[in-house]
DNA sequence: CTCTACCCATAGATAAACTATATATACGTC
DNA sequence: GACGTATATATAGTTTATCTATGGGTAGAG
């Protein structure tokens, strides 16, 4: 009942950004990190993950290249280009900033 | 420039649900109240929020009735249901559990 | 009598996410 | 050697939420 998205909309190029940051990653990689760091609660669908990733290539906020995985297999790695850190701070400025401003709407006094 | 959006997608929902726990309201004093509680960083636009309102009707979370407002105008006032209170709390534990859990994605070490 | 603030509502566009599906390989096991 | 599972990429089609752009209309100030 009620289970709307796996994500909060709005949040899955900055989830994607940030995950790149540590290191380079494939797109299953990338998605099995997220489901992981959030202790299971965010679950990219593939469906969402390839089309973001395609979106941040197009935009130059990361670029791609196809290497072997650990166990052997053939995988798109990406990486965060300079561009993709600037974009990242400003989405991570704007998501703070509009956080703030719903926990200022959501504690306003309840009237009880 | 990368203006996306005046909400956060997937949370107007639960600003108005929240708004309408301290009196009722009518759709303008709606999008007003969340305008400034938020210091005008959320600016709910009126083809989201009458949308939005149908919505939350057809739902049965809130319930409408047409009055005369303080200024001498007719205004559909909306009122909080019970079900409408279960839902905003739904609402509230939900988002609470999304953003802890990006919080932790977001904290993860840096590679610097 | 005109302008501004107030008030409702919908149509159509856009964007982001979902479901479902297709393809393919490495490796373990029976 | 057949089969299942985990790994890996990708797209088509649908759904949903928000936006932009309009349309209508009233009260009161100047």
């Amino acid at each position: 009942m009620a289970k709307k998205s796996d994500l909060l909309p709005g949040t899955l190029d900055m989830l994607i950004l940030k995950t790149l940051t540590r290191a380079p990653l494939h797109g299953y990689g990338i998605a099995l990190s997220i489901k992981r760091c959030s202790d299971d609660v965010l679950t990219v669908e593939e469906g969402s993950l390839y089309p973001a990733l395609q979106r941040l290539l197009l935009q130059g906020w990361v670029k791609a290249e196809w290497k072997i995985t650990e166990t052997n297999r053939r995988a798109r790695f990406y990486t965060l280009t300079a561009a993709g850190r600037r974009q990242l701070g400003l989405e991570l400025s704007q998501f703070d900033q509009m956080i703030a401003a719903i926990g200022r709407v959501l504690q306003d006094v309840p009237e009880v």
